[in-house]
DNA sequence: AGACTAAATAGTAATGGTTATTATTTAGTG
DNA sequence: CACTAAATAATAACCATTACTATTTAGTCT
């Protein structure tokens, strides 16, 4: 049973890429946050006050790496990039509920794409994006109490 | 029968916001962009070239307030910020196919949120987006000519 | 283990979209 | 025409991200 960091690495040899101790930091950082966006720049944050000297090049360049490599997906929002770690390796095809007040992200299943495609003759399609917003059960149920 | 620029000029007034060359000249140039989205970055500079002395303020904090009136669409790019004029003012329901190589948008019919509702039970659903990308029926008729 | 080399990083500075500030101008009103 | 709140111009600042380059290091090969 691998865990998802070995997972992560496994993937990082294939591509020939270095373990360097900043990749395994990011990583370990990363994976506590299998479902919910944070952003980039409060990685970066993070992570130089872990280790001091570590340099904003070095954050960024490899998240866009792990992007390329399929073990983050990225988000852009007004101003800032969100960041999420990729557990499902398998890229099984899926959408989002996100949940604007603890950011945490639920898997939905179902895909109405092939009604819009017949929407679309004579296109190419090469790709979409379904989020869906508002608040977790958790949340709900707080902003209930609290009101 | 109104033009679209009369119908958001009579919206300002509605909402008491002068009618300021400015705001008509923004919503001249936002109107022939109706079905493409544009960088508001390039919006900001192509009305500095028109009209020399236009400040940055004055256009981000107009395209802005559209926004919250309807008239504009805004989305998130990596790094900037999209714009669309917004010329459906009834705000019907639709979604968005968006062409990757000329940037046209062409609007949907059909959303799927009941089917994902069903999955989230005690949640507050507040909002959603779904888009689809590709190269719409003319980009793809020339992508097959030049290949 | 030591040497080698391409890849990765640190440290710093720059970039560029966007926002803040404040004095001045102006649209709408009476 | 005068008045006033709203809008704008002309900066400068902000801050997430990227660029640059000298130095370090992981992986490999002896």
């Amino acid at each position: 049973m691998e865990t998802p960091i070995e997972q992560a690495v496994a993937i990082l040899r294939r591509n020939q890429l270095k373990i360097t101790k900043q990749r395994q930091a990011l990583l370990d950082y990363l994976v506590t946050y299998q479902d919910h966006y944070v952003a980039i720049s409060a990685v970066d944050e993070h992570m130089r006050t872990l280790f001091a000297g570590m340099s904003h090049n070095t954050i960024y360049r490899n998240i866009k790496e792990f992007e390329t490599l399929g073990l983050l997906e990225l988000k852009a929002q007004a101003n800032q990039t969100l960041v999420k770690y990729q557990c499902d390796f398998k890229h099984q095809h899926h959408h989002h509920f996100v949940c604007s007040n603890c950011g945490k992200v639920t898997e939905l299943q179902a895909c109405p794409l092939d009604e819009y495609e017949a929407q679309l003759p004579g296109c190419t399609i090469t790709g979409h994006r379904i989020e869906i917003y508002g608040l977790c059960a958790a949340c709900t149920t707080k902003q209930a109490i609290n009101s």
